[in-house]
DNA sequence: GCCCGATAGTACGATTGACGTAATATCTGG
DNA sequence: CCAGATATTACGTCAATCGTACTATCGGGC
């Protein structure tokens, strides 16, 4: 899994969320370094949906404006829990043979 | 950065290593979970080494074969440090979101 | 009055990286 | 003598991201 489908996941941990809310808290929570473009994150939603780790809360019309809420099934949940053991594995292994090398990652 | 790239940089932050030797380390690396096919592998390292993140140590001919051994660049190690960072942010940022829902991830 | 930016989603082409497999070639072990 | 490990090259394919443009409404500033 890359990192933008990461943090779609991550910001929907939260209370659900429509697309352009996901996007804002998607470059929240990754301080600005990741700004999804429309492309990545409708394609995301799609496809996520598709394997059952989200799915659609509800639909809302505001001014003719359609708004599709999605929520983090149990199923995306539990994915989420095993990406996240994914990603503190290979970070330790890094900092691991990095350390070797005199260097260190900063604390975030 | 993708994790088979990732995983690549890892294997290298010890000794220079030709590209079976990389394979066999980052196989070992991720516990098995991730094996890398020879495409990708070496299609790896050509676009590191064209990004000036690895580079090649030595080759040697053993028997005819090829041995081309390649290592992590100072740039390179830069660059891993910083994914380092990037990676614990990402997964502390989900494992905060998890927790408000009850779920927590095993220590690796 | 008009343009800009925020809001919200759709559509589509381009690019990148990974995946998968086959070919080549040598050596070792059963 | 064949399978499997060693070691690299060379394909073609696919999935996900990137990037941009388009539709449409609303509010604010010039």
């Amino acid at each position: 899994m890359q990192e933008p489908t990461f943090l779609v996941l991550t910001a929907l941990t939260g209370e659900p969320l429509h697309g352009y809310g996901i996007l804002q808290q998607v470059t929240a929570l990754s301080r600005g370094t990741v700004v999804l473009g429309a492309g990545t994150l409708y394609g995301a939603l799609d496809r996520l949906a598709g394997q059952g780790l989200i799915a659609v809360e509800r639909e809302e019309a505001v001014d003719g404006r359609l708004r599709r809420y999605y929520r983090l099934t149990d199923e995306g949940a539990g994915r989420l829990v095993t990406e996240v053991e994914r990603l503190r594995r290979n970070a330790n292994a890094a900092a691991a043979g990095l350390r070797r090398r005199g260097l260190r990652a900063r604390l975030a």
